[in-house]
RNA sequence: GCGGGUAUGGUGAAAUUGGCAAACACGCUAGAUUCAGGUUCUAGUGUCGCAAGACUUGCAGGUUCAAGUCCUGUUACCCGCACCA
């Protein structure tokens, strides 16, 4: 028989929801569980397989700690400003909140659909007023303590849609969006000082329960590096040279030193250099070359000896050459360095091409061949001869430096500071005015939050403004200050603004006087458990992390760290093993898995596909296999029904509960399905069972495939939904055989296998498996050297 | 280049963390059943071999009574960062 899953789902969702099943209640007085997933960007395509798999996870949690008893909180919201959405507002000429709320709609009915048990009274949209208020509220604080600052900065600028583009927008040199070539340009950029937080967010780390891998990313991504920061005078000039080395045990073999193109160094001494013509031509190649062919054209070194000055190396009091070269960025350090062939890739390759002196100063390589990066005795190091430790001779050069008052130690992160502006109009405005008098003014708190005032033109300006800027009611404004005539700032936040903060505004959603109460985020924060994809584990989650630390210093929120456990789902492929996309085709849509074999189908083997954590390819035909052990399932009502159960399928039961249980709590849903498949296969086999082992099977299963097992449920006579009912328990006495097979090996290959009881201890078992028949004849004779036994698998009989 | 990861049957994958390799599922083969069917059931299915048995976790070594698991080297692929001084 088939059980009609298309009635069943829908009568369910229809019962939780009627019945607020899954609401989550302020009720400080439980125990509490906040299961946090990455809302989605609700964009036209509609859900994704990806999607379910990414709420899958937690959504196995959550149902399984509410009947554990614990007050849940695990909600859904959309993270809806953004690029795609106004990119085809424009297109289609419809205003991007219209679609924005057609798509989140959409989005919604298929989340229902698939009958995830999120609390729906809690969804937060980005782009909702009530929201963003808060989200510049924030960016107003920050600004208050010294966080925000603008410069100017090259960004990445297509000269056909006139727009900025970020880094991700602009991979490979091309337009995202309409594939011309894409130039740098120099704009006003407004900056997040995230590198204020750099060792804050490196130290939190310790105490949070994240993946390894995600951990390990993150200490990248901030970069952090120790080193010293060195002045070398400049002969014929009145300036020093500040550049920052790791290696400032290396000093001696300074050769040369190298400048960003743009250091400020080169138009401050425009008279002094002979060559200035040359650098300038040298500085307008550079300025063409964008980020792509910057960073391809690694090994090709370029560069222009700046001619009438040179440095002089505080230690050694060597007169070295300067260069200017784009092998040194002004964004890292000081743009600029003092370079060490012997003993560096980059400054090696270039002395090779310009023929610069190369000199060892530490042994261990053939510096003639290549440069020599690991440690060894030090030489040619006046007073560092000898050191044969790095950090020994990094120290003894420090304090050296510090004592002659030329240098000091230092660190430099990789991590720059958060550009925060976007030239468009789908985003939170930034709540700034310009006043000539003033400056830069805030909007006064009471006044937000600032609205994204209504167009119909999404169209970016010439010269790539914001929409914003083509509004004149919008941006002629007064200054809240001095009440002159001002103008508003235009530019809006990026999307990452949004995601910043959500999971507190979850805790707290129609909150209209803060962003959330003191007493709720005490009870619920932090998020017990946050799961998401591998791709924001830098960005999203340490911009989230800075904004959650700046919370904690302002005493907005009670602890520093948003995240006390953080896992990641891995990717679903294609059925031909590629990534999916529209372009390949190969993209499979959950709706119609859904139509055809019903949510819990599809739930249930996008858990058992494979190790959650890893990319696993779609198969149309496994589908089919976990549609076969739901209809198993239901059948089983019909054979089941008011017969015994016998004793070692009783401990097969007691084995499943206990190994399901676990496996929930180490995302290994996959085996935690196969044992339940297994069970399902061994009753079939007995053919015995009582309605108690039906409900305790269908109450382990109901996390993964709830409609199917509250239907079971009903069916068995309970009137409580199961939803809410307790967690079954087992017995860990019935968990053990009472006879073992042990598996008995000579010499480590295996000659026997034996049935005997598990109380049985070592010498026991051995004499057993010495008196096999097959094993006797191996051992007579023999010399036993070892006699193993590990209790419970196997005996190892060591003979000569 | 740097950092992280992966490699197991025809396929997706398991393996209590050093103790029976291939659980569970797909697919395939044979048979039964109901058909108009893509349904269901039973048996088989790592490789070689009639068999006893031997071999088998990308490749080459090593440690161990015992290695998919630990160590050394090597190859291929995936992901992240990328001239970070």
């Amino acid at each position: 028989m088939k059980y009609d899953y298309s009635n069943i789902e829908s009568k369910w969702q229809k019962i939780w929801e009627e019945k607020e099943t899954f609401k989550a209640v302020d009720d400080f007085s439980k125990p509490k569980f906040y299961g946090l997933v990455e809302f989605p960007y609700p964009s036209g395509a509609g859900m994704h397989v990806g999607h379910i798999k990414a709420y899958s996870g937690l959504e196995v949690v959550s149902r399984k700690r509410r009947m554990e008893g614990y007050n849940v909180l695990f909600p859904i919201g959309f993270d809806a400003f953004g690029l795609p959405t106004e990119n085809s507002a424009i297109k289609f000429n419809v205003h991007p909140r219209q679609l924005t709320d057609k798509n989140i709609e959409k989005f919604s009915s298929q989340l229902k659909r698939a009958g995830f048990s999120f609390d729906w009274d809690r969804v937060i949209d980005t782009t909702e007023e009530d929201y963003y208020k808060w989200t510049q509220w924030i960016f107003l604080k920050m600004f208050e303590n010294g966080l925000v600052f603008r410069d100017t900065a090259l960004v990445n600028y297509c000269p056909s849609c006139k727009v900025v583009l970020s880094n991700e927008d602009s991979q490979g040199g091309k337009c995202d969006i309409c594939h011309s070539d894409i130039v740098q340009k120099s704009k006003v950029v407004w900056y997040l000082r995230i590198t204020e937080y750099a060792d804050k967010l490196l130290e939190g780390l310790e105490k949070v329960d994240y993946l390894p891998n995600v951990k390990t990313q993150q200490v990248n991504w901030i970069g952090k590096s120790r080193g010293a920061f060195v002045d070398f005078a400049v002969k014929g000039t009145d300036e020093k040279l500040k550049i920052y080395t790791t290696r400032p045990d290396t000093i001696f073999g300074a050769t040369f030193m190298v400048i960003a193109p743009e250091h400020p160094i080169i138009d401050n001494n425009k008279d002094k250099i002979s060559n200035f013509d040359e650098i300038e031509k040298y500085r307008e190649e550079c300025a063409k070359k964008s980020e792509f062919e910057r960073t391809q054209l690694v090994k090709d070194k370029t560069g222009v000896c700046l001619n009438g000055i040179t440095g002089i190396n505080p230690i050694s009091g060597k007169e070295i050459p300067i260069y200017a070269a784009d092998y040194v960025m002004m964004g890292y350090g000081t743009g600029a360095i003092m370079a060490v062939p012997a003993h560096d890739d980059r400054d090696y390759d270039f002395a090779k091409k310009f023929g610069i002196d190369i000199i060892e100063v530490i042994k261990g390589g053939d510096i003639e061949k290549e440069p020599y990066i690991g440690e060894g005795k030090m030489v040619n190091s006046d007073f560092l001869n000898g050191y044969t430790n790095k950090k020994d001779a990094i120290a003894k050069m420090i304090s050296v430096l510090e004592e002659k008052g030329v240098g000091t130690g230092g660190v430099q992160y990789k991590m720059k500071d958060w550009a925060f502006n976007r030239q468009r109009y789908w985003g939170e405005p930034i709540p700034i005015i310009h006043c000539d008098k003033c400056g830069m003014v805030p909007v006064p708190y009471e006044e937000l939050p600032l609205k994204l005032p209504n167009v119909n033109n999404f169209e970016p300006g010439e010269g790539g403004e914001s929409p914003l800027a083509k509004i004149d009611d919008y941006v002629n404004c007064k200054c809240p200050v001095c009440g002159g005539d001002a103008k508003r700032e235009t530019d809006t936040m990026p999307q990452w603004a949004g995601s910043s903060w959500y999971f507190l505004r979850y805790i707290d959603p129609h909150n209209d006087s803060f962003l959330a109460a003191e007493d709720k985020l005490k009870y619920w924060l932090p998020v017990d458990w946050y799961n998401g994809g591998m791709e924001h584990v830098t960005r999203h989650m340490i911009y989230s992390r800075f904004w959650h630390k700046f919370l904690y210093d302002i005493g907005v929120v009670p602890c520093d760290e948003p995240y006390a456990k953080r896992t990641a789902q891995g990717l679903i492929l294609g059925p031909d093993g590629e990534k999916m996309s529209k372009s390949k085709g190969n993209v499979v849509d959950p709706n119609q898995v859904v139509d055809e074999f019903g949510a819990d189908v599809l739930r249930v083997y996008i858990l058992f596909m494979g190790d959650y954590g890893s990319a696993t390819p779609w198969s149309d035909s496994s589908v089919k296999g976990c549609k076969r052990f739901l209809d198993r399932t239901f059948d089983l009502f019909e054979i089941a029904k008011g017969k015994g159960v016998t004793p070692e399928l009783e401990s097969a039961f007691h084995k499943t509960v206990k190994k399901v249980t676990s496996d929930i709590e180490e995302m290994k849903f996959n085996t935690a399905i196969a044992s339940m498949m297994a069970l399902i296969n061994k009753i079939y086999e007995v053919g015995h069972l009582t309605t108690d082992e039906l409900k305790t099977f269908v109450s382990i299963l109901c996390p993964f495939a709830p409609h199917i097992s509250e239907e079971l449920w009903q069916m068995l006579g309970e009137t409580e939904l199961l939803s809410v009912s307790p967690w079954p328990t087992y017995d860990e006495a019935k968990c053990k055989d009472s006879t073992v097979e042990i598996v008995i090996q000579i010499n480590g290959k295996i000659r026997d296998r034996l049935e005997v009881s598990a109380e049985a201890n070592a010498a026991e078992v051995i004499a057993i498996a010495k008196a096999s028949e097959k094993i006797a004849p191996l051992v007579e004779g023999k010399t036993v050297v070892k006699e193993l036994y590990v209790p419970g698998k196997l005996v190892n009989i060591v003979v000569k």
